[in-house]
DNA sequence: GTCAAGAACTTGGTATACCAAATAACGGTG
DNA sequence: CACCGTTATTTGGTATACCAAGTTCTTGAC
């Protein structure tokens, strides 16, 4: 035997997880839709073992909430919920940001150089959502670059409960100036390698998402009362 | 309808993942064991199915290890992962610090400093099991004063990764000296609301545990060799 | 007309049956 | 005796069938 492919055994489950995953978090599975089993399965062209297996994986990960006898829901968080989602993950980003300092490569440091860029020369004129996700790629660059395959993992899961609070709130120009500030702290605290600096900066930046997150949900509410 | 009794509807496979954690965690499956699915459904009395979603379960806490066409396979954690772990545990703990000075209330508190009290006294003498178990319920105690759920629950799973590590390493009696100490300075710091001092504590406790596992792995490699 | 009781249907939970891949055992051949 | 090819068995992955709990709609009594 010369070789063996990069085999595409991969179970059926994870395939499926990914799919819902990502449409939970484009936004085509709203908060609050419901997955029946059978309609979602036959939906897929699967059968509802390994569907039930992705719907199990989301419910770990906090993407969709299940209770016995009802069909299993997209979760929605409430605004407690996503500030408490927000404060572990600006632990994980400022222990990322200090690990980041020790382990992170110049290409990987350029790489996540040139992002910031983009963003900056771009954040006048960017669509939201392609603005948005060079946003989340700038932190995901950061969090990876420490090899830490569980903190990596962990943060993935954090981003992806949080994918839509942070989205919502990510719209407002004004917060976008802020996130471009704190980036720039960022970066250069990265450039010198400097522990502190960066780990305060990620932290700082996230603590602070947490106010733009009120601000959107209070307007949500308001709008609710309106409608 | 009067009430309903706290009616015992759980998943079978939540109740099976259960019960095999607690079977990886008290060594009874150790680490690099296999877990065939039939065989071991069968030795539950269940089927293959709910035994499946706990394996799911388990693997996604990293506790299995779940590779196609293999049986699934209790974790053995290297060094290096089980340093990456408690690096993001002593963020999560710091955090959890930080949190507890605001959240905590009066008898959150008491029963804390009364573990600590327990331990003190029975430093010396208590079994190895004991006041390990002990020493968990006093960290889990503090994060559970949080009343953040996300946090909790992350927390538990990479305290359940950890335990058998931290197990190893709390056996040396210096070791238990300096966790004394340090808890010491924990108290003290919730004591006083001290969100500064608390975090730093319990992120430092945390870091100092890396230095510990290092040597029982050290340890037991030599073992290896000798035998 | 309204409310309640029941039946039909829909849902998720579990068990079983089937399939494909990987491994282990065996036998034949050099 | 050693090695390789083949087959038999065991494994996990997936689909289907069955069951019990829940929901909804209908129907009958007040």
């Amino acid at each position: 035997m010369i070789e063996l492919p990069p085999l595409p055994r991969q179970r059926l489950g994870d395939q499926i997880a990914e799919v819902l995953r990502k449409q939970i978090l484009l936004g085509d599975l709203k908060p609050g839709r419901n997955i029946p089993e059978r309609e979602t399965s036959a939906a897929l062209g699967v059968s509802r073992t390994p569907l039930r297996e992705a719907l199990l994986t989301l419910e770990a990960e906090g993407l969709v909430e299940m209770v016995p006898a009802k069909s299993p829901v997209v979760a929605k968080p409430s605004l407690i919920e996503v500030t408490h989602l927000l404060l572990v993950q600006s632990a994980l980003e400022a222990l990322a940001g200090e690990c980041a300092c020790d382990e992170i490569t110049e290409d990987e440091f350029d790489k996540i150089d040139s992002m910031h860029e983009t963003m900056l020369a771009t954040s006048e004129t960017a669509d939201p959502i392609a603005f948005f996700q060079t946003d989340m790629g700038f932190h995901e660059a950061i969090v990876a670059s420490t090899k830490n395959l569980s903190l990596i993992k962990t943060h993935k899961q954090y981003h992806a409960r949080l994918w839509r609070a942070r989205f919502m709130s990510s719209r407002p120009k004004i917060s976008r100036e802020l996130a471009m500030a704190d980036h720039s702290k960022i970066v250069d605290g990265l450039r010198a390698r400097d522990k502190k600096q960066v780990s305060a900066s990620m932290q700082d930046h996230l603590r602070r998402a947490i106010d733009n997150v009120r601000l959107v949900f209070a307007q949500e509410e308001a709008e609710q009362e309106t409608g």
